[in-house]
This record gives structure tokens, sequence and C-alpha cells, in this order.
DNA sequence: AGCCGAATGTGATATTATAACAAGGGGTGC
DNA sequence: GCACCCCTTGTTATAATATCACATTCGGCT
């Protein structure tokens, strides 16, 4: 299903938050259909889909939250991968270009992208009670962005857009 | 690094003006003009506008464009403040939650802000070619994002709006 | 003066990211 | 096969960014 409303890209930050967060979701399907899709975007740009990238982009889906760079090399150094930060940061470059992964300047992190090949250039919904991220559509944004940035002249060739607040449930819960 | 020719880092304010931002303009005024509004926003609220704030308020405004923390703290060291991380972290925090200072992500960098005091969300345009950063209005940005926000329940509180791309300056040399 | 809280100075350390180079691996043309 | 090349990975080292912890100082107050 193209369910491209709520993707929840949750985290458990220490205590359980029953973290129903944005949208409860079959994580199974969508790990294995967005892996599914990835390795058939990166076959159609005749790019090769090696272990390490595989493997990187397995992590993120299964993790299902923003991973720090060494948070994924700490989990490829324990299944025999390389244990240095470039064996990391250049998967996750790749991923990234290929528009496989984001990138959260907020929190120096990384998620998978919950609908590669879909041209997309979501917006980051960053909770500040439990660091859940979720991408939320965003081409009414970035239409209001370049037509902003029109006005000064100044071309946008790409952006990144993070809203920080809270979500659903942990509103929820703090009323 | 930032290493490259300054640039304007101006803006227009709440309202949805365009303005000179890429443009050339009288630095003199402007960071004198900043500097005096900022003072009156911090003494408003009952805070201490001490030398390291200032200083780092002055160096930002002088530099008239992104810069890192440690390039402020350099700069405050050979001016007998210290010169330790801490010193122009803490100044930079406290200007930034004062909207005196905004904190551009994409750079690891910090700009004095143009118009503190005017409740304002900016989105902020940063040239790939010249480094160059300036404010842009973003108000209809930040309406779309927090239309989109709310369709998933999210109430955002906070943003940073960042765009890559090329400013007006780069972009005609490159034609 | 003495007190208190905020601000600063300082040393140490944590976190995030990249440079530089050697070695492997898998196509292609021959 | 094998010689070649390019892309990828492994590894060492280091750079760049950011925070912690604690002592000291400063400003305002009584």
């Amino acid at each position: 299903m193209m369910t491209h409303a709520a993707q929840a890209v949750q985290s458990s930050q220490g205590s359980d938050a029953p973290d129903l967060a944005f949208k409860v979701h079959d994580h199974g399907h969508c790990q294995t259909d967005a892996l599914g899709r990835a390795e058939a975007v990166i076959a159609a740009r005749g790019l090769r889909m090696t272990p390490v990238r595989r493997r990187v982009l397995e992590i993120l889906l299964e993790a299902h939250r923003a991973m720090g760079a060494y948070d994924v090399l700490n989990r490829l150094a324990a299944e025999g991968f390389g244990n240095q930060p470039p064996v990391a940061y250049r998967a996750l470059d790749f991923l990234e270009e290929q528009g496989l992964a984001h990138r959260i300047r907020r929190l120096n992190a990384f998620t998978a992208c919950m609908h590669p090949g879909e041209a997309h250039a979501p917006a980051f919904l960053i909770c500040r009670s439990c660091d859940a991220v979720a991408e939320a559509p965003a081409s009414a944004v970035r239409l209001a962005l370049a037509a902003a940035a029109a006005q000064m002249g100044f071309t946008v060739e790409g952006s990144n857009i993070e809203a920080l607040g809270q979500c659903p449930d942990c509103r929820g819960r703090a009323a």
C-alpha cells in the first residue's frame, strides 16, 4: 500500500514509553518493502548494492528511528564489517545521495527513507520528548520556500526542513 | 572551513517583503543598528549583555557571514577572553536563545540575526559557491510546514529551514 | 561587609566527521 | 586466462565540533 501519510520512525528512549507514535503500522512490511524498492532503485541506476550498503540500510530500517553514524558503525563492527568511521560514513553518504536515507541535521543522525524511488524532499518532524522522527510530505513547503528564495534572486537546489515539536503520543501523555 | 568572499547576511523581517540580502549595502549601519537593537532586547528582558556576549555578537556582525564556534573562539582568545570552547559556545547559545543569533545546522555555524526583537522565524539561503548565508522571510513556508505537521497530529514548536543553492552573484558569474 | 546566583575560566573529554593511502574484487577487452 | 581499470572496502590517523565538571569571579542585594 502506498500509505504516504504517516510513517513513524519511533524511538523507545529508556522507559518503555508505549509508542504508538504517529501511526501504528507493520514494521516488517515497511522494512521489506523499502528494502526491495531500494534494491530496484540502485539496480536501475547501474550502481552496486554491496553487502555493507545493504546492511546499513537494513540496520536503519530495523531501528526505525534516527541513528548516529557511530551507532550504525558499532552494529557493523559487531557483524564483522570494518570498524572504522569511514566504513559507516561512506555507506550512509551513498544511501543519502541515492535518496535511500536521510540526514537529520538537528540530531546529527540518519534515518532510512520510507519511500525510496518516489521523488520527494520531505520535511522531518522530530519529537522533543521521545526523539521519534517522521517524514512529512512537504511539496507545499518546498514550493513556498522556493518562492521566498526566488524573491531574493536565490535558486534553491536542495534543502533541509526540520521541525521540532511534540508527536501526538507525547502531547497526549503531557496533557 | 568558511573561507570565501564575505557576502551579505541580511533579510527582511516579519513582513514578507523581499530585500537586499544579497546586495551591496552599508555594513556599518546594519551592524550598529542590529547591535543597538540587541542591547535593547536584552535590557528589556532583564538579562545581562556581558562583555563576552557583546563581543561575540559584534564579531558575528562584523564577519557578516556564518562563522564556526571555533572561529569565534579564536577571535575571543586573541582579545584576551578565555580560549576554551565553552566560552564561545555559552555566548553563542545565549545569543541564539535570545534570538540574536541563528545557528546554521548545515554549516555547523552561526550568524548574527539581522533584525533582533522582531518576531521572526527565517529560512536560510546558503550559497554553495561562496558560502554566503541570507535570511529569507518564511512565514508562508512555516504555515505550510505547520499544516503538513498538523495532518500527522504533530505540533511544531520550532524549526530550522535551510536551502542550499546559488545566490544571484554566483549564478551570474557561472552564466 | 557577607551572601547568593549568574557568568566566566579552565582542563579534560565526548562526539561527529574526514584525509590519506593500501588492499581487495569484479567487470571488460584481449 | 590475465592484464587492466575502476569502484569499493579496510585501516591509520587526525580534524572539527561540542559538552562536562568544577573552581573562580562578578554583580546585585541586604
